[in-house]
DNA sequence: TTCAGAATGCAAAAAAATCTCGATTTCGGT
DNA sequence: ACCGAAATCGAGATTTTTTTGCATTCTGAA
């Protein structure tokens, strides 16, 4: 039986040629990126829409430097819960997730629970964040706080794997 | 004294506005935009490019699932290393940033000196890239691995002031 | 109030994205 | 190795977006 093309998951060394390139930059025409992966424009510009209804494209942004739209600190906390219970770690989970200052959220094994990843314009908004989402969570049993000296590297490119023949 | 308006930094509500709009998606054509901000598709050609040109724009990304190409687990690292020495920690910083398995790398106070958030095929490929990053780095003393279970939230995004009448 | 620089909208030009369609390639089964 | 169905391709037509030029309007400082 033949599965339908349209609706395959797999990718070719077309596909993560193009994924290399729109990683890094977006905004490159597809003329340009058919000649770089030796595609017309059209076939790049299919795969891509396909790739877009398949969720191997998650989304297409622009990201602004928070310094330049004050939010110049960067802060990494770690978060420790009191129960495990599934509906209180939900709690959590969905009012880190909603607050505008909170970038990255990650559900975590080992010692810590949660590691958050937030911006904020200064100090005293970092103390009015612990109020809001620690201080205000009975359910948050300590948390560790990581203040960012330098942005070494940001991104969520991924590594691609080697473009062999085969789909993934 | 006017400053050239063309070089000056402060962003107006509108530059706000457009700012909101592209982190979420920045494949929205421009006469949307200025439909929704009131401002012709031109004035907001004028205003991306600029901000791309100031810098307060730093890119734009098309965002892979990493799941889908390979990498499907996601682990916080924290990295305390030996010697704070300047060409040390210079030395550690850029092996970590070179490395394409490392999404993100922070520099932080506090009991570790990095953060890194790093995604990898399987656990062995995790193995290696302590291998490779640590064990390879005899400045490293040691390291505390958090395995991601949940990528709550993801994201660049920042949150933007309250769109008042004056420039930031 | 006046003035200069800056930003705007409109309209045209240039470029890019999107669609169509016939030709070609790929792939599984025989 | 061969065949046929299905998917993909490239080229060109079409639509849409991006970009530029220009006259006008806005804004802030004197």
């Amino acid at each position: 039986m033949l599965m339908p093309e349209s609706a395959r998951d797999g990718l070719d060394s077309f596909d993560l040629a193009i994924l290399d390139i729109l990683q890094r930059d977006n905004t490159i025409a597809h003329r340009i990126i058919g000649e770089r992966v030796n595609l017309s424009a059209a076939a790049v510009h299919r795969r891509v829409r396909r790739m877009q209804e398949n969720g191997v494209i998650t989304g297409n942004f622009a990201v602004v430097d928070p310094a330049r739209v004050g939010q110049p600190i960067t802060i990494v906390v770690e978060v420790e819960v009191e129960s495990e219970r599934l509906d209180l770690l939900d709690a959590a989970r969905r009012s880190f997730a909603a607050d505008p200052a909170v970038q990255q959220c990650y559900y975590v094994t080992g010692d810590a629970d949660f590691v958050l990843i937030v911006t904020v314009a200064s100090m005293s908004g970092y103390d009015a964040l612990t109020r809001r989402l620690f201080f205000g969570n009975h359910n948050v049993r300590r948390f560790r706080t990581l203040v960012v000296m330098d942005r070494i590297k940001t991104g969520l490119a991924v590594q691609l794997p080697n473009p062999s023949r085969e789909p993934i």
